[in-house]
DNA sequence: CTGAAAGCGCTTACAG
DNA sequence: CTGAAAGCGCTTACAG
């Protein structure tokens, strides 16, 4: 900063009232003061070009208008579409969302949990989270966690708003097994999101848990990539392949296209999430599709209030099979 | 929060000490006190489970450790691409990024500079800034300004990180009279933004100033769709089109698939930007790479110093050409 | 090596 | 309708 910001004093000054009526002013009580008196303050305000400083007011009222997400992986575009969705609702209720890349490490996201607390963050909202002993203890001191996507583990109490991931894993195992698909992979996300493992047994269950190959993979084009590697160098096989979501998808299909193996022909592939690029990028994809824009009202009605005591139940949003080319 | 978080002077009891020394503790001043004093501290914190309040020593040092990045579109992966380079690099100086998004609306941007006054950010980094009254009033009130990716209008003081978009304008004109193209078309990105008008103009001085079919888009992948179908219908010419990003050049793809135009042999598509996607799902097209993954470095040495002058001068990075099918 | 004290920018119950 | 005053959680120059 040039010059350092004008103050709440330096308004009441110029305008010859006191600060109470600065203050009054810039917090919406307008109607309670004279209207020469507002009229005075908001040219002086002008003049100066003052704003409100929200630090200050935050101290005031000990609490901040600050939400932080964190992300597994801000540059998936499904992450990126709920992270937009919330945003959205967020300043319609008058918070701003800070977001913050936790890239699917457990230290990071600890890391970017402590700046959280330093905030005094209204509330906490973890797409993908990482079970640490961090989160377990900050669930136990703070009620205004949010768990989006992926469950809080078992014995933290916090409301969670996504799809049943289990349920949709059985979906997806029984339309494998419908048609008649055989050498299954599943490529799962990372075990320390819960997710990851809800969709691999959903799945697991659906398909009456025959032999299933498995893979870990971080939820990226590249980690798909080369995981497909693994199994497709033996072309004796049609794979069918579930894909924890379309990022690990894509990579798949391209480690197929690289080596010549057709899709659906010579191999199948279901993706997750139907992220915004399948209608652009990638139309053959068949995926189960989670509604990235219905994330935001249900997050926000959970912060709703100047209380900030929102409801605490969960929501379970609904998901869909979109059967395309690749399966 | 279920209990109202502790404080210094909670700490300062139960340890007994005074306040200033826990505060010492904690902004790495340790060595100055004494080993014993440093284990009761410490103690004491954690069993109140004390994290400072970032809050509380912003107001009291008058400038907090935030700095907000606006972006247009957070959907963007080239956009999310840099703004992953600049958070990892504030984070190596021990800042922290909030991302908003203005969504290329004036209004919105306006409300958001608003805001990231009463945060009393560190600095504000414009990822695609419209240029309007509230910005140019700002940037005469502060110095803590740095655009990105397109440059502040002639009259605004503040340095610049990113390529020269005039410059690889012209690179783009000039490939294509070598090449031998006809029909030219240059869907460009909105007027308001400076990058917009830069590449526009460069392409037209490369190409010598012929005539040029100019339709004005956002950077998205709709609206480039949208676009194209201006053009598209007459089959009897071979247009060659340069996209204001790889967006919109994916949406003109689309459009020439679903009329079954080939590309490049009926239709020539020139990108901008090299985003991540090319290499997994768009491998087909051919575009100016911008160094994503430099704006890190270069934004973080603008700010870099607890005085946070840093040097004020801008960077300007390189770009390059990268051919491949589409044109 | 340590503490008492002032003050950063706000808001609000209280009194008028 | 308005103001004086207390206090939110910190840091730091000053004194010891």
């Amino acid at each position: 900063m040039t010059k350092k910001p004008a103050t709440i004093r330096d308004v009441a000054r110029l305008s010859g009232v006191s600060t109470a009526t600065v203050s009054r002013f810039f917090s919406g009580k307008e109607s309670v003061i004279a209207p020469e008196t507002v009229a005075s303050v908001r040219t002086a305000a002008q003049a100066l070009g003052y704003t409100p400083s929200e630090i200050g007011r935050s101290l005031r009222l000990a609490r901040s208008n600050v939400v932080m997400m964190l992300v597994p992986d801000a540059t998936n575009p499904f992450t990126a579409d709920v992270a937009a969705s919330v945003e959205q609702s967020l300043n319609g209720i008058g918070l701003s969302m800070v977001l913050a890349n936790a890239s699917e490490n457990a230290d990071q996201q600890d890391r970017l949990l402590a700046d959280a607390e330093g905030l005094r963050a209204r509330a906490v909202i973890l797409q993908g989270a990482i079970d640490t002993p961090r989160l377990r203890e900050m669930a136990l001191r703070h009620n205004n966690l949010i768990f989006v996507n992926r469950r809080p583990a078992k014995d933290i109490t916090a409301p969670y708003v996504g799809i049943d991931n289990f349920a949709a894993g059985v979906a997806v195992g029984r339309y494998f097994s419908r048609q008649g698909y055989k050498n299954y992979v599943a490529i799962h996300g990372p075990r320390p999101f819960s997710g990851s493992i809800e969709r691999l047994d959903g799945f697991l269950e659906g398909l009456g848990r025959p032999s299933v190959l498995q893979f870990e993979s971080s939820y990226k084009m590249e980690a798909g990539y080369h995981q497909a590697l693994n199994f497709l160098a033996d072309r004796s096989r049609r794979y069918s392949v579930f894909c924890g979501n379309d990022m690990i998808a894509y990579g798949v299909y391209r480690a197929a296209a690289e080596l010549n193996v057709r899709v659906p022909e010579d191999l199948v592939i279901f993706g997750f999430d139907d992220n915004r690029l399948n209608e652009w990028l990638a139309p053959w994809l068949t995926t189960v599709k989670v509604p990235a824009f219905d994330f935001g009202p249900a997050v926000a009605a959970l912060i709703d209030g100047p209380s900030g005591n929102g409801r605490q139940q969960s929501t379970i949003l609904p998901f869909e099979l979109k059967i395309r080319h690749s399966a």
